[in-house]
DNA sequence: TTATAATATGAATATATATTCATATATTAA
DNA sequence: TTAATATATGAATATATATTCATATTATAA
């Protein structure tokens, strides 16, 4: 692991240094995986966009996605727990829609990049 | 899966319908999934994370992260393939960084978004 | 050419997790 | 209370993939 003799120049050594002194750790480190986790499945990511359009209950979802019933439950669990969808109760349904603006802006700079690989 | 005698307001189905249409699909949406599930492994963003601070070459990238040559290595291929770091050779080292500023916009909202949970 | 250093990679194992099925819970209507 | 609808969930299976180990490749120096 160590660079003794390296080639590279002294500021790479500085970089590697500075980097790990700056290096997200921990439960925050896991936050962000997480977040990135979560919308990486592409069931996921679909119920996500879906609700880019706005709120919807379990089965206008399952609808838009194309999915069962029970997968969508599941995955709209995993989007809760991980701050990317909230819900409020009416009636016998249940409204999803998304958490906040992060979300958005995240998935249209992925968009962005993806388009120019 | 089909809606009929629902109780939601005629909007929740055109919103249903509009996200049906504009949906993404296939390679599009692969492509977007892949770049989120690079991201979401934390031996790799550490990597991403290490990067923001400059080029580096692997065993730099290594000594940054804390990980061991060969996995620091096949982790650099997955990045790479999927648009997310750029590589270019200096005589005997490969040096590694950012393929462009989407991966550091997308990490900042994350992290914004990672704090409010 | 030989030796050394940096990087890459194939195979195997271990681990994580998405989906499905069956069923449970919760809400409303009759 | 009973029936019907919407949603949630536990368990099992199938699949994906991160890491490690050993080794291959590439570039330089002696």
């Amino acid at each position: 692991m160590k660079k003794e003799g390296c080639i590279c120049p002294v500021e790479h050594a500085q970089t590697a240094k500075k980097a790990q002194e700056n290096m997200l750790l921990g439960e925050e480190l896991e936050r962000v995986c997480n977040l990135f986790r979560v919308l990486s499945e592409p069931s996921r990511l679909k119920i996500v966009m879906a609700l880019l359009q706005g709120e919807m209950c379990v089965l206008h979802i399952a609808e838009s996605v194309n999915g069962a019933q029970s997968a969508v439950s599941h995955q709209l669990r995993v989007l809760k727990d991980n701050g990317v969808v909230k819900s409020r109760r009416e009636g016998q349904n249940i409204w999803y829609s998304l958490a906040d603006g992060h979300i958005i802006q995240i998935i249209q700079i992925a968009a962005e990049h993806s388009a120019c690989i």
